[in-house]
DNA sequence: ACCTGAACACCGTTCAAGT
DNA sequence: ACCTGAACACCGTTCAAGT
């Protein structure tokens, strides 16, 4: 029945109701992963939303009450991710390989970032955790737990990890000092002169990696070397703590 | 002469060209920060700053390309203020407390971003560094190597302090948590039990100082620890890099 | 229960024009 | 040289209505 419109419908998203896989919560979350993917976070407007659900953008406002919860579910569908590429969130009651386990879990969820890179833009303009996104967090208390950190250390440590938590570091693109150390000499003579030990750092690294990753200069090299820092930091923290007075 | 207006001038800044302060790119970035600083960054539309300068949107763009050009320019305007509350970005040759110059010249920055807690968004938005901020990296630069480290080491140390450079470290509000925690019963026991460790953690340190700074879960103790967590780290790095092998 | 149409109050920006 | 007016192509969202 009513199979006469079933060519159109399979070839055209925006067709009538009938026939079209409904719309659900989840369908338009998952559009707007893909739409974010695809175009970057401003191209994920209610509009080309429900342009792409082949559906007029009021009709979303019956899943989703507005474009933040939109935003707080791509968040959670990150997440969703991260605990599917980690194998689940749960963590042992104790555990002497705290560190490995931890820079592991980290360097997973960094994996699922470089997967989306809007997601840490995002992250940053959300007021609070999701319920998936708490989870997280919660597996990092837990492994902090169990290789014997006081509940004070660790929130010193979670805030000592601050996004590098999540596997990102928000950091400011270098890329301007690289494409003038890269580009004519007169650029790079004035900017020598303007800022002298910038320039001459840039002229000793060579920073000339194209395939900086999360859209700032953040490759897995610097990333890992600051996370190291303070997983190093932080087991000297640990271990001064539950060894007292001086020495 | 043309005095007769000068009263409803001064009153109101919506007046016709005559007798008004002429508009320039200082005075459209200037009000951009104060309308920032007053409403948060959602304020600053064009259409408000113009108002705001009482002058029609579209004179703005005589004097500024876009309104991306504006925000590179009232980052530019934060980062003169830490220049002046730093007392400029000269630095020594050689300095043997390298650290603790740097931590100073990074916790002024920090003075000056609680006052403008838009500022830390709208870095993270720019593609580019203004000069008056590549200067002000440029100052960390010449501090860390007027403290013995080789530019590659600086070039690690950089990536690690990340934004904490610039005196802000961006985190996910735990205020959702705090919330949670200091909520009522029921949802407290809900977080418990889907967020166990989680939960553990904020019921011991009752995280429920209200003045936390910067928008984020992050104020001024939390903060230190972690920048000196990092700055430890590189002091022990560089020492190594200058007495190689093992040991 | 689920989707729509028209309308509202905003954006940033172009373009041709005024003085 | 400096500012304006009208218009365009977008936003997210409200509200009353359709099936």
């Amino acid at each position: 029945m009513s199979s006469t419109t079933a060519q159109s419908a399979a070839r055209n998203a925006a067709r009538s109701a009938e026939g079209r896989t409904p719309l659900t919560r989840e369908r338009v979350l998952q559009t707007a992963v893909d739409l974010a993917d695809a175009g970057g976070i401003d191209a994920l407007t209610i509009r080309r939303l429900a342009e792409q659900l082949g559906v007029e953008p009021m009709s979303l406002y019956y899943h989703v009450p507005n474009k933040e919860a939109i935003l707080d579910g791509i968040v959670e569908l990150v997440f969703a991710e991260v605990e599917a590429a980690t194998g689940g969130f749960d963590v042992p009651d104790a555990d002497a390989a705290w560190k490995a386990s931890l820079r592991t879990r980290i360097l997973a969820a960094r994996g699922v970032m470089l997967r989306h890179p809007w997601a840490p833009g995002v992250m940053d303009s959300r007021h609070g955790l999701g319920l998936t996104t708490a989870r997280y967090v919660d597996s990092v208390v837990g492994t902090l737990r169990s290789g014997g950190f006081s509940y004070d250390l660790i929130h010193h440590s979670m805030h000592a990890l601050g996004s590098r938590m999540f596997g990102f570091s928000q950091e400011l693109g270098e890329e301007d000092g690289g494409d003038a150390a890269s580009g004519d000499s007169e650029q790079l003579q004035q900017m020598a002169a303007q800022v002298p030990h910038l320039a001459a750092m840039l002229s000793v690294v060579r920073h000339d990696d194209p395939d900086s990753t999360l859209g700032w200069c953040d490759d897995q090299f610097e990333f890992e070397f600051g996370l190291d820092l303070l997983l190093d930091g932080l087991e000297r923290a640990r271990q001064r703590e539950s060894s007292p007075g001086p020495r």
